[in-house]
DNA sequence: GAGCATCGGGG
DNA sequence: GTGTACGATGCTC
């Protein structure tokens, strides 16, 4: 029969001795299915004559008490980092054949491909794409119960993806009265809340007043079997969580063991497969959204921390529900009436988690589209496999072999090689005006496309001595007639970008053009990490290497011309560079751009970024040069651009921060010392008189152990002892706030909790010397005013150490 | 400062 | 499951 579906996740089952693979997806009514097919496990050895071929053939080993041979072998031919190699591809029973028939062959030949995942391996080899409409013809035969299952015959895929999925988001709460540590063996769980598109819904089992949301069960075991009927019910296609695969699901998991009650929530009403790293259900696409998250977006998000409450505020704009967890314990046994704000708090928590979901789905799809792992393995795995995975997928045009994994002593070797990095012009401190901005665009991606910087045409023998290859290591060079495969794949990916950007500009809203364009490039910028990262396949020092050379090599260029056409580099570091028009034209800027381009190699391009009226450069520590990444710009909007000034980080007041950017902005919008003087002598004044309102001086920081733990008492720890001698919490993670009070003795002695601190009583030299003055003495510094313009009148403690 | 160990996320 | 993260930070010597 014909019959069309979207696939969701993959596995493999052994049955009646032949491995089978099972893809399991839902048809567009909405019904689990789970579609069969055959796939032999292979893997190659190498051959150097034909005698080791009949010896392979004959090969029986003893696995405990199994005879174990192989099923039988093909002779193939593929391409390997420029040589060629005839091999064996040796076919198995099973796939855990494959690693004891690999050992006992191993010392024999040189094997290869004998550590790729069975279910991934048919993915690659049959060019399957998860979540992509599917149509097939199969057969329908009986094999679990409670799922419809077919043996395919024939299958086609189309690029559209699956819309309108049902996903569920799931969060608990649990007893937890120690803090920090979590026993899931004796602590039970107190709330489960589930948040699906027409659903919500908090389960608990004590009563308490609240609205329609929430549902009462008799205890904990009946909460546990009300939640499996229920995402029976919601059938979902996806179900997700924040964090899941380490907490929610095999908390859920060991509580339902606890009670001895089967949660049979998969298609074929198997229970949850809790692993060590990951937690997975048949039939339903689990995705951990905290793994995903902090692994693709990972540092580019600009949260300190990938806590759900700082993800989901970046991400989303939401926060968590404000209420204090650690009460959770105390008022589950205690105060029970009081629970409604703990089940709003589990709801909001499963309700962001969902947002987070729909927010990086497209592109969790677009990974699974170009990558062509499942979405359950595309969401947990890291940059480097995103790369290879997607190398792989590619191969079978090149017929080219994988290569091996490098072992422990290829690791460590590999690690400690260093090699040559970006080039940096540092900056001279000072204030600039009519700045211009160019970069490139995709500079190391673009540098090893136009360079054919790939391992497998590194040191060709057709192109030895060739001259100008490189443009500081002579001994590495790329052929020049045969594009290498890692640089071609990179090319697709490239090129395929440029042809979507200009549809983003067309249309800027859409999302799913967006995660294209913002996926593509991830990945493109991965290639030159990968080439470097010790751990790949395809690792390449002479690659990684030639990628810097290169980029050190095209930034002095633009460098050189630039000061050749007068203009002054004020800053450059790595593929960014901050001229001064020094009377020159923007229009003149721009041309040179464009004549530098002209020059450039196909792919590379310079970019004009921008047009800036003032800047500040400051430097770190005291000396004459400039620091790396740490100066501020103002465009012609008079908008602030900060970069690397310490503005945002937590425990500075709030008059520190607004004096720092008052100041910059009075210097760079205003261009009026004078002003920035007498604006920094009023704050200082408002503090020394105490005028400044208590809220700009309360200092926030987080808490990171127990606070018997600290060896060195802070005022955050002091603070923290005075907050537990009131009953207030004060674990690990706390965020403690703070005045550093007026009176005589050491800051610790002195730090209060705010309420505790009346208006005006605080410590005003502190905050000048230890937040306000800190936070603008660089900006003063070049302005020119030392000692004590700043402080006439004032105290100069602290500017008499530093000016 | 190298080398090893733990932590992150979750209540 | 044809497997075992990974990078940052803290502690010890």
């Amino acid at each position: 029969m014909k019959l069309a579906f979207y696939p969701l996740d993959i596995a493999y089952k052994v049955i009646d001795g032949a491995p089978l693979i099972l893809i399991f997806g839902r048809t567009e009514k909405g019904e689990k299915i789970c579609v069969v097919d055959g796939f032999e496990p292979y893997f190659y050895a190498e051959i150097e004559n034909f005698s080791v071929i009949e010896s392979i053939k004959k090969l029986v080993i003893d696995d405990n008490g199994r005879r174990l041979s192989v099923k039988s072998v093909e002779l193939v031919e593929k391409s390997f980092l420029g040589t060629k190699k005839k091999l064996a591809k040796i076919l198995c029973a099973l796939p855990q054949d494959v690693p004891k028939l690999r050992a006992a062959v191993k010392n024999a030949v040189k094997t290869y491909e004998y550590d790729i995942k069975f279910t991934r391996r048919y993915l690659v080899d049959k060019n399957i794409i998860l979540l992509a409409r599917t149509e097939i013809e199969a057969k329908e035969i009986s094999l679990f119960q409670g799922i419809r299952c077919f043996r395919l015959e024939f299958i086609e895929q189309s690029d559209e993806l699956i819309k309108e999925k049902i996903v569920l988001a799931v969060d608990i709460e649990t007893y937890n009265p120690l803090g920090k540590q979590f026993i899931p063996e004796e602590h039970p769980i107190l709330m489960i809340a589930l948040y699906s598109k027409n659903f919500r819904k908090v389960l608990t089992w004590k009563r308490f007043n609240s609205d329609a949301n929430v549902e009462f069960l008799e205890g904990e075991a009946d909460l546990l079997r009300r939640f499996g009927e229920i995402v029976k019910e919601i059938n979902p296609d996806f179900i997700t969580g924040y964090y899941s695969d380490g907490f929610d699901l095999p908390y859920i998991n060991t509580r339902a063991k606890h009670h001895k009650i089967k949660l049979k929530l998969g298609a074929d009403d198997s229970e949850m497969q809790a692993g060590d790293e990951s937690v997975s259900i048949t039939g339903i696409l689990h995705i951990d959204i905290f793994k995903f998250v902090k692994r693709v977006f990972g540092r580019a998000l600009g949260s300190s921390t990938y806590k759900l409450d700082d993800v989901a505020e970046v991400i989303l704009g939401e926060k968590k529900h404000a209420v204090d967890i650690e009460n959770l314990a105390n008022t589950w046994d205690n105060s029970p009436e009081l629970l409604a704000e703990f089940a709003k708090y589990n709801l909001q928590d499963a309700k962001i988690t969902y947002n987070l979901f729909e927010k990086v789905l497209p592109n969790i799809e677009e990974l699974v589209k170009i990558v062509g792992l499942s979405p359950f393995d595309i969401s947990r795995i890291g940059f480097s496999q995103l790369v290879e995975w997607f190398i792989i997928k590619q191969l079978k045009q090149y017929n080219e072999l994988i290569p091996n994994k490098p072992v422990a002593g290829q690791i460590s070797e590999r690690m400690n090689i260093k090699y040559k990095g970006a080039f940096v012009f540092e900056p001279v401190p000072g204030i600039y005006h009519d700045l211009v901005i160019f970069d490139f665009r995709s500079l190391y991606p673009t540098i090893i496309t136009s360079h054919n910087i790939s391992p497998d045409v590194l040191g060709c023998s057709c192109c030895r001595g060739m001259k100008n290859q490189n443009p500081e290591l002579e001994k590495i060079w790329f052929c020049t007639s045969r594009q290498g495969f890692i640089a071609s794949v990179l090319e697709d990916i490239i090129r395929r970008r440029m042809r979507i950007k200009p549809l983003l500009k067309q249309y800027p809203n859409d999302i799913l053009l967006k995660a294209r364009v913002d996926t593509l490039k991830l990945l493109a910028n991965s290639f030159y990490g990968y080439l470097g990262f010790y751990a790949s396949r395809w690792y390449c020092l002479e690659c990684a290497e030639t990628v810097t050379a290169f980029g050190r090599h095209y930034i002095k260029k633009v460098i050189d011309e630039a000061s050749n056409n007068g203009f002054r580099i004020v800053y450059s570091d790595t593929d960014s560079i901050f001229l001064t028009l020094d009377g020159k034209t923007k229009e003149s800027a721009l041309k040179l751009v464009e004549n530098i381009n002209k020059e450039l190699p196909d792919l590379m391009e310079l970019e004009y970024e921008g047009y800036y009226p003032a800047g500040i450069f400051v430097s770190v520590k005291e000396g004459a040069y400039g620091a790396k990444k740490k100066y501020a710009l103002v465009n012609e909007q008079g908008k602030l651009k900060i970069a690397g000034f310490e503005t945002v980080r937590r425990n500075v007041s709030i008059i520190a921060k607004e004096a720092q950017e008052n100041v910059l902005g009075i210097v760079l919008k205003e261009n009026n010392k004078e002003k920035a003087i007498e604006y920094i002598k009023s704050v200082l004044s408002g503090l020394k008189e105490r005028k400044v309102e208590n809220e700009k001086v309360v200092i926030y920081t987080k808490l990171s152990k127990e606070i018997d733990d600290y060896d060195s008492i802070g005022p955050h720890v002091a603070v923290a002892k005075r907050m537990k001698a009131k009953g207030l919490p004060a674990g690990p993670g706390t965020l403690i706030k703070f005045i550093v009070g007026e009176g005589d003795g050491i800051i610790r002695d002195k730090a209060r909790l705010p309420e505790e601190v009346e208006p005006g009583k605080y410590d005003g030299e502190y905050y000048i010397n230890n937040q306000v003055l800190p936070a603008v003495e660089k900006i003063f510094e070049i302005l020119g005013y030392k000692k004590d313009a700043l402080l006439s009148g004032a105290r100069q403690s602290y500017l008499n150490k530093f000016f």
